[in-house]
DNA sequence: CGTTAGTTTGAGGCAGATCAACTTTGGTGG
DNA sequence: CCACCAAAGTTGATCTGCCTCAAACTAACG
């Protein structure tokens, strides 16, 4: 959406590929650039003091990855990793400002997809207060694999995304495997009813 | 700021006074207005499934309320409480938007304060998982404490902050307490020095 | 002063983190 | 194409932080 209006007015952009893994930008780095994602996914994670990492945000083709630290005017929070190899496409800071300042329609997409991650991140702090860890799993698993079928979530991911550990990824997962609520097949899986799971976890 | 800023272009405002207590806006109500603090403070709290309140956001004089739900044009996602008698003026849906599209710098100020609101939220999410509910009770106490002396915070607001319970805080505060890191006097309290307290809690 | 909202302290229990050892998967290079 | 191996996943056992429930106390306001 965001990236199609700004299509409208930029006709050139240059753009760069990245491996599985790779690291587009991190965490503490001053931005420089917003990047916009041409094919592939790519995950957005906060690593705290002790070391343990937060799965913030996922981006998936025409998203935007790198507009909060540019309007915040503020150093990256969290790092931004490659999940599948991934194709960007960016623009430097000064292009940005220059158009956001000529196109106000523009920096209103902007604003309304800030406004909507921060009801995003609180609603998500209230659920680790809230919710069991099986129940923050169960709309990890949800959230991930509705949104992006075709990749294959690690244990580790679902855990960081839903604030909780591997190890009790997997357990659930074994528990949610039995009652026939998911199908694993390899490292992958896939979800039978979405409706039912949340049932499961929520009665 | 952002209100110094829109008094440069607004020279009327509607405005309103509330008691400690009074409800500004409700959880799931449709914005129809901006709110700005003129004096007193503003609790922005979610309540959770289970009925656990999630204390977000604390608005004092100057800043700005419900203007999440306004730029997201989603319904109000948390409930704004007075938490002092405050006096608050506010402005129509309408005339935001004139002029937010009159004056670019004026939206690009609350794009700002949107983007720094995220990385708040996210860092706060990150110290849910992570740390313990001391440091995220110590760290609760110096936010809150040092940005509003005048406030005599409730154990309730101190753990509906952090993410904990009223028990763990009173708890906690016994032992600061003793430890010599605070001062108690009635239901109020001081922090001595806030370096102290984090290192007593962070070795 | 009486009343109510707020605070304190204790005892108990359990969800889920942590540590550890073992198995499986799937990519890679011979 | 198969063998290998690093990365990912599984499972068990243990331990503890802190939440929950309960009951008594105290501050502060009308």
């Amino acid at each position: 959406m965001i990236y199609e209006l700004i299509k409208k007015y930029v006709s050139h952009f240059e753009s760069k590929e990245f491996k599985r893994g790779e690291i587009i930008y991190h965490e503490g780095d001053q931005p420089s650039r917003m990047y916009f994602v041409d094919s592939g996914l790519v995950g957005l994670f906060h690593i705290a003091e002790s070391g343990k990492e937060s799965f913030l945000r996922v981006f998936s083709k025409n998203y935007v990855l790198g507009h909060r630290s540019l309007f915040a005017e503020e150093e990256y929070h969290a790092s931004a990793v490659a999940l599948t190899n991934t194709s960007l496409s960016y623009l430097g800071r000064d292009q940005i400002c220059d158009l956001i300042v000529q196109h106000n329609e523009l920096l209103r997409e902007f604003t309304r997809i800030l406004a909507r991650d921060l009801r995003q991140a609180e609603i998500r702090m209230s659920g680790l207060v809230d919710k069991t860890a099986n129940a923050r799993i169960a709309e990890a698993l949800i959230y991930l694999k509705l949104k992006h079928p075709e990749q294959t979530w690690t244990r580790k991911e679902i855990a960081e995304f839903s604030g909780s550990t591997l190890e009790t990824v997997t357990r659930f997962m074994s528990v949610l495997s039995d009652e026939g609520l998911i199908e694993k097949s390899g490292r992958d899986f896939l979800i039978h009813s979405p409706d039912d799971l949340l049932n499961f976890v929520e009665p």
